[in-house]
DNA sequence: TATGAATGAGGATTCATTCAT
DNA sequence: GATGAATGAATCCTCATTCAT
């Protein structure tokens, strides 16, 4: 499998700070590739196009968090301590990443349509994972009853997602995990019976 | 004053047609001088160059959504209302425009960190008068005392803002504006003391 | 006659100061008929084009270097003393109008080559001037019969051409008149019998 | 070094042939890839910009007589054998090539002034070595004690650029070498002690 | 005469991708 | 597998000139 060998990571990793450092718009492949220390037509051996990177690389990073989440959806908790530990875990692995929060919330958005609609395919196995905490939830009693819960998801996918890309836009300066307690007891409070 | 010229209004008309049609970076200076059925220099008559247009077609159709949240804000009502009406107004005018879903929440995002620094900052416009409505709300009693209103505000705008693009991405084919009663009460009960 | 309207007049200075100001490639029509105080259209009722202006900025000024130049051929001198005289007077024009200079030495060079070719036949009758003192000079026995006059001519105005731009290039810093008897002597020690 | 590629002559000879055949405003930069047979992309790997190119051609050109101008300076002669065949090297040069002149006499001098000071600037070494021949001239008593070095270079250089533009007005239709002896008994008279 | 809004042709440069070595 | 020189399509903006008023 591509993804095993050590120069499809490395390009990856390569893509991530070079993005970060130099913007979207001016993530060229040859910089890519000089920062991964391996000639411009070597990137076409690991990867189709440029767009083939831009989404490798976010479903590399994306899958930290659904790894973390998969973790917490299967562990035997109730449906808000899950909440609570989703949120941690997301804040928690953004600040854990410098570069991670400018390429995600800031960079990778200005990619094309295109782009974006493979992102949100990647996406969607977070969104799942958010979608079976609220089931959860509401089957336990927990949550509301008639709580729409694509509406709740979207609900707590948009202000997480809003928070963290504000955070990033005032250049990561404050205590973004910090703000978990107070994130989950809005949340909560939206959507509990 | 620049923006009474009727060109002024044909050309950002124009622009928003053109980004909804072939996508922002299909949206080339000449095809938007064509639709507005003006030559390619005349644009430059307007607009200082495309980016201001860009950032003048976010500004122009942001308007429409500050002024008519300026009016709820300044109606003798209690701050739910307000947060009532701000949800159905939102989703009203996003609803009118088929076009301006797609340019707002899908094209314009695409735009380069200095474009969009400049949205942001006419954005600010918007998200404050949300802040107002909040202050006024823990101000008499309906919202939580303890509530950190900027979190709030992230919760509502992140909310909305991910509604809409779901639902433009969805291809507008489901009722927005129906799904207003259910976002409101998902936010209120957020907020509500 | 064209030329005696006042406004043929001040849009031509308006010419000079916007040339030497801004340089040849910034000497834009507009720009010349604001420093002019006339509209970009008032332009064209004075001049066929812009290439007319700047050769029409030429003629006008070189006029003052021909009509000195006539006054000093006509006199009862000397030829010697004439290119004498002549040599002053070219380097007293120039000290005289600190934008001439560089609208001539530098800027008007920049034209393209039809430009230049009617500004080498409006400079066609400063050199006749020349070669007139030139002949007299061979005629009187001052200067040596066997002189190539277009030669003695292209060495004299090539010399005081490359002086002048020299002395423009370095900002006017220094006094260029009192050049004038030591180009005189290297001159005539070249021509004189 | 880039000057060995092949590709880099290959432009660079291009570029004159371009400008001396279309004009300096009508040499394209694809215009000048063509005729050397690249993409107009390769221009890019071997130029910064256009006004790369087009220093990069008067170097390359001038390069031609101040090498050979070296080696006449180097000689075991007096100055003013010495200037004698820098006259004829001068004229030689521009006799060998008929895109030459075109190109130094006209064509560049409408570049821009930036240019233009990147031109003067290799334009020096040039001046450098005649002033170098004129020293020695004064110091073995050959040229007059008192004379004022720069202002003979200004005459001689001045003399000869207005000699050989006046040449190439003219098509290039005399023998621009024939000229020399003359040339040179003109500008030794004016030096000579 | 005078105005000035409108016109529209034209070109340097970037960069993802290829392919001969 | 790895290289990197070469490719070439694609676009924003300027400004001389016009002409309806």
């Amino acid at each position: 499998m591509r993804k095993e060998k050590p120069k499809y990571k490395q390009i990856i990793d390569a893509a991530v700070i070079v993005i970060a450092e130099n913007g979207y718009h001016q993530a060229q492949v040859s910089k890519i590739a000089k920062q991964a220390g391996v000639a411009d037509g070597t990137i076409y051996l690991y990867f189709k196009n440029k767009e083939d990177i831009l989404i490798s690389v976010f479903e590399d990073k994306m899958a930290v968090f659904i790894n973390r989440l998969q973790v917490i959806v299967d562990r035997n908790e109730t449906a808000s301590e899950k909440l609570q530990k989703m949120i941690e875990s997301h804040f928690k692995v953004q600040t854990d990443n410098k570069h991670l929060g400018i390429v995600t919330q800031l960079e990778l958005r200005q990619s094309n349509i295109e782009v974006r609609a493979k992102i949100n395919a990647i996406l969607k196995g977070y969104l799942d994972l958010i979608d079976e905490i609220l089931r959860q939830g509401v089957n336990a009693g927990d949550f509301r009853a008639n709580m729409d819960i694509r509406l709740a998801r979207q609900c707590i996918f948009g202000t997480i997602d809003e928070v963290t890309t504000s955070w990033v836009m005032k250049d990561q300066k404050f205590d973004l995990l910090a703000l978990a307690p107070k994130v989950y007891e809005l949340l909560l409070n939206g959507i509990k019976s």
